[in-house]
DNA sequence: ACAATTAGTCAGAAAAACATGACTACACCA
DNA sequence: TGGTGTAGTCATGTTTTTCTGACTAATTGT
């Protein structure tokens, strides 16, 4: 009843919530560590506060990013990429020959 | 020189060739046979003529669909799916699983 | 000859995404 | 007590994407 016939499509869940200007980019950054907010505004040239909030908040909506509060030294959060992430890049490192 | 992290990853050349719209759904309905312009604009509830074209000419450019003139009783023009989309298929249905 | 169907194009308006700069709030350090 | 670093929010403006409706042009049916 939501949207006719786009739903019920995985791929197309899965595109969505990595279309946008950064968050493929925050995708690979998290393969290679967790990601923090101000780190990030650093490494992504180019990138504003509010999309790299917008793009976390939604990467972390979708299940692909957990975001975790690290209570020590100085108080941080981190995003980490979860286990739906991690199963996703096999499947990317496939695209690489099939493209 | 031109996107300097950016480039140089599979996943995002495809991500960016599918997303739109109306992008995914039109792939969707290449897979289950020849698509035609005004065919499409029925099937795509809610799509407009310009957002159609333009989708099926980034989609013919980024070879995943071929356009064709059929010479025939009502001569028209079809897309159908490439070599290069149809190798997409499996690993799409991968990440069904994935997710 | 006329109307319908095909496959579009074009200019302009509306909507969505993205960017900017100011601001908040808490923790931490001296 | 005041400054720095953390992780944001908010209002506003710009840019990109999508939509609307009018129009074109060739082909086909009556």
């Amino acid at each position: 009843m939501t949207t006719p016939q786009s739903e019920n499509c995985p791929v197309e869940g899965l595109i969505k919530s990595l279309s946008g200007k950064w968050k493929l980019q925050m995708f690979r950054l998290a393969l290679e560590g967790p990601l923090r907010f101000n780190a990030l505004l650093r490494q992504l040239e180019g990138a504003n506060k509010q999309s790299v909030a917008i793009a976390l908040k939604e990467l972390e909506e979708q299940g692909l990013l957990i975001k975790t509060v690290v209570r020590q030294k100085p108080l941080h959060i981190e995003y980490h990429l979860s286990e739906k992430g991690h199963a996703l890049v096999p499947i990317f490192r496939q695209l690489e020959t099939a493209s």
